[in-house]
DNA sequence: TTGAAAGCGTTACCAT
DNA sequence: ATGGTAACGCTTTCAA
């Protein structure tokens, strides 16, 4: 059996409140019994349990982590921020992937619900309505990290998109590249792929350039980048250059090249958007929109603790800067 | 504030103690009263409080996990592992980064003291005294996943290096090449990477080969790797092929070589350890040990439960199986 | 089959 | 400054 504060209190001679004024320090205690009782938790290990002050505090220190796949650097990454944070602020994880399934996203939030978390940071491409009513339900601080579906009624944090690509096909652009391709998942309404992709078509008619050259993909994987490219490069189009949504995507662009004999950045110039770690690993370095997963996850569960904390945070959406990695697979047009 | 038993209870007419019985299906009730309780509970939405419940049953239904980085992909995967048949079991992870720091280790670990965690995890290079006595004192299911040292006193699960290494070793031998070399971290007493190179040496002595070839690294790093193939190709040695003691080493030395023109496999064949993701995405595809992470996780955290449950295990050590990709890195010399 | 009550390890309020 | 005790929400005897 564990030692208790009973333990404690009996060995140093007090009574547990006492103990429990020393060990958190929240109310005066004469330096003498302060001191015995010190010496008596040393002596015996004691360590507070923190379910049964979780009990009476009704503060958990926990939060709830919902993610899709947590195999996926950037969400590794995300997740690196969040926890790291969160134990700045002696908050912990209760991880849960979803493998974005809805229905383990609902049990799961159940879970989280039971085990009392006091926060909850979704990652999701979307958020079905039985989650969404869960969660309303639930009624805790709430960071909702859209991978697509855009939802501003609720906290987030992302870059700003638009601008993010804007700039990346101008770079392009000032390339002297002409023919530039899209590749990107469907452009729902309101979702990041419909932003993601006007915001291409906007600085390709911007410039008077067309901006036709688009394939859709069924994810962001490497391999649906690779079948995308296979789509693209099939003879009948000729862009000198790709943007891809992800970089996931233009990894699978590269290797289909690379498989095909198509030189990059010689013949096709890739650029991609995330620049996870194999972005600047693999050869060429992949020339990238470099997004702040780490600060993504550290930004939303400080939001969450400030809220906890009543620092009220008013503004749903918070952008973070983000980078234009000029690497080795973009080149310029002669 | 939140719905309690209670609430349920005086709705229903019943006591706390039907209710219970209901909820946990713990003793016989009879199906009116079920029934009617459960229509309560459905439309109140009461949901149990898991920290009340652990602090009678003493059961919190969490498990504690250290690694040292889960931006690492295998880390992350192991970590898939975990969760997933954590949750298989109602277990929940506690997961913490060390980022190799002893100390962050030990407050850690205070930490999931204090939190009630039933079992432990630590992912490390090596088991620091100090921290070897707190989990002794701690007295829990406990796994250790080393990195490097070996520890046959504590639950672990792994491959056999030792097959693995020699196995890779013989069939660079059988595709003729005479002058491997070997690139891995010091192989101090006792470690992993001291088993990895007696392997290789044994591999090369057994077929009266040379086996000075030998780099050691500071690191398992991409970096190192990039490092070690700036020394292995410095002129004064002429190998044909390279065994990395893992994957990121190996992607390090493939991209050594793509910077100055030395062609992989043709000039060099290059051979991982892991099989990390990267690895079947970079080209040429690295040929590769492949670990079983996932599987490394899975067993782990299904070890810690089955102890838990009472169904010991006894032996301490759980070889998985691995298998050898053989993929593009690697070519027949002539 | 049901209910009352003790108890899990704390914190926090109320006396003293 | 210190101690006694109710309360947190639940499970689990023990009686009835």
């Amino acid at each position: 059996m564990a030692i208790t504060i009973k333990d404690v209190a009996k060995k140093a001679g007090v009574s547990i409140s006492t103990v429990s004024r020393v060990v958190n320090d929240s109310k005066p205690v004469s330096p003498e019994l302060k001191i015995k009782v010190m010496e008596v938790i040393e002596e015996l290990g004691y360590r507070p349990n923190e379910v049964a002050r979780s009990l009476v505090t009704k503060k958990s220190y926990l939060i709830g982590v919902i993610v899709p796949d947590i195999g996926q650097s950037h969400v590794a990454n995300m997740l690196r921020g969040i926890e790291e944070v969160g134990k700045m602020y002696n908050y912990d994880i209760l991880l849960c992937s979803s493998y974005g399934e809805m229905n383990a996203e609902l049990n799961y939030l159940q879970l989280l619900n039971r085990k009392q978390v006091e926060g909850l940071i979704i990652l999701s491409a979307k958020l079905e309505k039985e989650v969404e009513a869960y969660i309303n339900a639930f009624n805790l601080p709430f960071v909702f990290l859209s991978t697509n579906d855009y939802r501003e009624e609720y906290r987030s944090v992302d870059i700003d998109n638009k601008i993010a690509v804007y700039e990346m096909v101008t770079y392009l652009q000032q390339l002297n590249h002409k023919e530039i391709a899209y590749i990107g998942t469907k452009p729902g309404k309101k979702t990041k792929a419909e932003v993601k992709h006007d915001a291409f078509v906007k600085a390709m008619k911007d410039s008077g350039l067309p901006s036709n050259l688009v394939v859709e993909t069924e994810s962001m994987s490497k391999d649906a980048g690779y079948e995308a490219a296979k789509e693209l490069l099939n003879g009948r189009n000729h862009p000198t250059a790709v943007f891809c949504a992800s970089d996931e995507l233009a990894i699978g662009v590269m290797n289909y090249c690379h498989d095909q004999g198509i030189r990059v950045p010689e013949d096709l110039s890739v650029t991609g958007m995330g620049d996870i770690e194999m972005a600047s690993y693999i050869r060429p370095k992949l020339t990238t929109i470099s997004i702040p997963y780490y600060d993504i996850g550290a930004v939303s569960i400080r939001r969450i603790v400030k809220v906890l904390k009543g620092e009220e945070q008013t503004e749903a959406e918070i952008k973070l800067p983000f980078q234009i990695h000029k690497r080795e697979s973009c080149k310029k047009r002669a």
